[in-house]
DNA sequence: GTGGTCTAGACCACG
DNA sequence: GTGGTCTAGACCACA
């Protein structure tokens, strides 16, 4: 498997959105390990480092990672830092990632062309993650 | 004729989506504006209508037509109704729409034998949202 | 000196007048602003504080919070509290607003005198507003 | 006693003002009769009248006639007309009351000039008004 | 019947 | 402690 030299994920806020910072950041890892960007044993960046990065309270980020870790995807280690857990596996390879990536950003740039903005291109998103065969694990939480 | 005989939206809302209420609402009623769904003179639910379709507050509905209202997308009449107002226009037609969606539609389906699930979708979509061309009127509010 | 070290407005209701008691909150900041006596960067009281000194519901002063807000008057920031924007200038200087205060208060006192009560006076500020040049920005919202 | 010919009064909106229909023609028709602008046996103008003049639902008008007889202000006579009830009185002579508006007005321009919009007039007046000598007969209602 | 205001009170996000 | 969201439910203004 290939795998990654232990990327750095860097976290972004859009205050526009309306979701809690803290559930961002949670998202963020989420999707990143979902992804293959971040693997078993892939370290967070310190709650400073990402208190650097974007402007946010350390405990948010806090708060944050202790979601994620409650959820029983990264584990805290005292002194040390924040650490995917073994046992999460990417969804798909980074070959196969990279490939949707590049069709997606075609077609998203074709609908940029077609005039629709930030919106619409969302409610094309929502509507077609709505329609299509259903995500696997949706269920309760 | 391709109008749209004063079609009444309906609304979803995700409570796993950590996005407030309130704010799901608005932003399918800017999506539905932005897409065409709605033309100006549209009438949204009413509140007591939208209270019966999903479970929900009839004050955060409220709070939404709100906030449609000084938006400038929609303006509430006493007694009458709340409407869509002039000068809001769909950024496409309806029929380059359906094209974009069927493509997209095709490209989850393909996303998702990939084996992404929603999490893994909606983080190549915020990647290419964020990487591709910016939106046109992404300015302060 | 002249300025003014971050005066807190005190709100005032005047439950005869009809006017919803939002509304009058919004007005009053408004006024405050427009007169200097709320300069950018000062801080509106805490919607808790508001509801000590008033008897009005914290939901109440919130909603004028949020209308001051989406108007772009003053930014409500998590945690800290709702402050006035910067950008937003007094219309006179205080010098020249306390002359024509004192021109005005001497009006009103010739105008009881002449037998007339709040009704009456304010029916002649009105013909006066509405008879005189127009003001500046009376637009649409 | 300078009497009036019967003089017709004009009603005005203000939507913005935030306050109902029904009672800004209260308000206008009780400041008219404490100026002497409408005088007992005056007659208002039929609610068709009023519809016409200004953009309102009959059931409004009524609503306000209602509540002005209420008042005991005025007393409408089926199938004649609203008529102002003897027993009221003007504050102030008419002349005395234009001698008043042509001051407020000149000191209105002045306050303009100075560059205060309405709503810096307004925060002046309410201010005044609640600085000076309180109104003769401001108790409960 | 439809939108608008208000109260009471719970709980969350953030500093 | 401070702003933000939400529910429940009453009552008002208007067509």
């Amino acid at each position: 498997m290939e795998t990654n030299g232990g990327a750095l994920i860097r976290f972004r806020l859009d205050p526009r959105s309306g979701v809690p910072a803290y559930r961002q950041l949670v998202d963020q890892v989420r999707q990143a390990v979902s992804l293959g960007i971040l693997c078993p044993g892939d370290k967070l960046p310190p709650v400073r480092e990402v208190v650097r990065q974007i402007t946010i309270n350390p405990n948010t980020v806090h708060r944050a990672y202790r979601d994620l870790e409650a959820e029983g995807l990264v584990r805290g280690e005292q002194g040390r830092g924040t650490f995917v857990l073994d046992g999460v596996s990417p969804s798909t390879t980074p070959k196969r990632r990279s490939e949707l990536q590049r069709e997606l950003g075609a077609w998203m740039a074709r609908a940029r062309r077609a005039g629709l903005d930030d919106d619409g291109i969302l409610a094309l998103v929502a509507t077609a993650m709505n329609t299509g065969p259903p995500d696997n694990d949706k269920g309760e939480r």
